[in-house]
DNA sequence: GATGAATGAGGGTTCATTCAT
DNA sequence: AATGAATGAACCCTCATTCAT
């Protein structure tokens, strides 16, 4: 998404991507994400949608054939564009304390980001309503970070940097380790976004004390 | 409301207690509770849960002046009866180990019970439009968890039964390692209640990975 | 309904009798007859209705649960309104020709009338989407009227006073011959309530062809 | 349909006969017969209509500047389709019995067909909206066979096979006698098509009154 | 204190019609 | 000639709230 080297000519309106949509969707789109994440799924009405998004309540239903499936669209559309990126720049030799550190951070930056706590409010909310919503939800955005910490550790295992018996479930842990109550706060937007120290401090009590458990001797002494 | 004078009659629908409200109050709450878990907060009708509470449309309001009053009765409500007791029968002067699974499992246990998640999705869905309720459910619930664990830690430390610099922050990682892709799914309404074996397994190891960072050689041993 | 006489305490809003129904609901359904007779099922609306009605919308919602429940209310009332009282004063010894007259006058001016016409445009329009309705009209209308003209046949018939092996198919003809282009221009709304003349002339035309298939020789004599 | 081969000046859409249209155009009168049949005038849609004819609905209104014109031309169609080849082969030397049987049983069989039942209700229903509709439903189907018939009537009478006095309201009263509550039942949906036997023996008990009253003493004796 | 009839604004949705392409 | 995206009015219905009884 970045772009490295030195491009200059701007493409034009930036919406070759395949992730655009016939433009008038994502207009539709953009003006649900506002009145969605303001209102929730029942507070927010089509009328409304339609004015934010610029386009008449008929025009809402050309294109999403009704309030459910424009919400579903909403949240995959949101899901799909945060996620993914999350591991792409890590550097596999890097020592675990630092890898880890890296991929701590990204992941907490999202998961306290505006959209990761909107969609998260939004999918536990309507978790009753909207299950298969839930399910990708949580396939497309937990699951995956789950998978992807889950498979470094193991090879980490695998390369004597660290000492998991069971890597799914340490990779849980290393998981909620960040759900301290900034988390908590920040989810029920109590507090705003917390500055780059606090992240940091967070970050890296987790590390210490995932690699408590599961480093090696030499590793734990790194804090 | 009160009864003046040497009443004979018997108080009527003898309602000692300072928290039943009412009686009419309560029954009414009783069909909120049913509506407002079941439809949320916008999705409940103040017809259906009158007629769930078996009163008139006409007495909510005598008793709640509008929606929002009532939704905040029914919070308050909820989270009141099922905080606290959570601390009471903790042995303080049980092994570390055996103290910390005693906390945790009760914890866990109230996180992922009914009651416990519906709150959550409640105060969480609705925290923009009702921020008192979200402090209020802060303060009530996880806040008093995080003070009292913290409080067990300190006078854990003080005997040196552990190594705790920070204690509030150490509770917070504590009560953090309870929030592993369980509690996520069961938030997510993915999975029913787990069994014994999987609930214990989450504390077990989150306990072992805390002694790990905040015990004395002799505690992290124990597992 | 008229009152004659010296009554002079006037009985307040003269609601007195039992098709009144609460007040409100019969104030709805006049509304309600009004429209669905100008407009039709389809085009008629709610919101057209309660102001004929002079009440809120809502208050239409409180008495019927849905359009469609209210057109029924709405045919049901007006179809047992305007039956029954077709025979009531039919004189059992007057020779066929006259009670034939009689019987067949009554008949067709109801079928002719303002109220019989809309009732049967409704029912025939609406006969796909409400089959109830048009098996309920026809059971308390036509099938009636045509028990009735039997009854009567196979009496005279008894009596020697007719010629009538099929009762039943005797009294369809007898109705059938009512339902000439008058009829049917009535019903395309081509033309305004035919004179007392032309009614006769078609119920005197119709008892004469009647007679000469089912009157003795002394009977066909009459015309 | 097209013709390849060695034309060379294509005639366009190959359309000879004069009641064709556009060929697109019974395209869409074809789709719209459908729908109209099926959900009334105010039930259908022009986005249905569109849909099942194959067309866009800005085609639709390129032929047809509305809904009402839309349907105005499909009851015409339909209509001037059904009527007229009532009488083509009529025998006109046949005894009386005979030719009224034909032209009866015709006629029956139409007012009692799909599509007659289906012009019939359209135009019954709609008959406030569309005053024109049901003048020219009436004109070319109704009064043309009432015509036709009480030509017939007049000839028969000039010949001495009939004894008819006012032949056009002898034709009514013929026509009327098709009207039995089969015809009614039919009309409200309560039945489907009546067998051959149940046609037939309406028609044979409307022939043979008919004959009572306007029949000559050879004639009546036939059934 | 309790009721429930009445309200009217607003909900989601459909539709006849227009018009740039 | 044909399209179909766009519109906005009108649809049926629900709701929080009020108030006379």
């Amino acid at each position: 998404m970045a772009m490295q080297g030195h491009v200059i000519a701007a493409q034009p309106p930036a919406e070759s991507a395949e992730d655009i949509g016939s433009d008038k969707e994502s207009q539709i789109l953009d003006g649900a994400a506002l009145i969605f994440a303001r209102d929730g799924y029942e507070g927010a009405s089509m009328s409304r949608i339609a004015s934010e998004a610029g386009v008449s309540k008929g025009t809402l239903y050309n294109y999403f054939s009704n309030k459910a499936e424009l919400f579903a669209a909403y949240v995959h559309r949101e899901c799909s564009r945060s996620i993914a990126m999350i591991f792409d720049d890590l550097n596999p030799d890097a020592p675990p304390a630092e890898a880890l550190m890296h991929i701590g951070s990204t992941m907490f930056r999202m998961l306290l980001s505006e959209t990761g706590l909107t969609m998260y409010r939004m999918v536990v909310a309507e978790a009753e309503k909207f299950p298969e919503l839930a399910e990708s939800f949580y396939g497309s955005g937990p699951a995956k970070a789950l998978a992807h910490v889950s498979a470094y550790l193991q090879r980490a295992a695998g390369e004597g940097q660290l000492q998991v018996a069971d890597p799914d479930f340490a990779a849980e842990q290393f998981f909620a380790l960040m759900q301290t109550h900034l988390c908590m706060k920040r989810r029920l937007r109590l507090i705003a976004m917390p500055s780059q120290e606090e992240l940091e401090h967070v970050i890296r009590q987790a590390v210490k004390l995932f690699l408590a458990g599961y480093g090696t001797k030499k590793e734990s002494v790194l804090f």
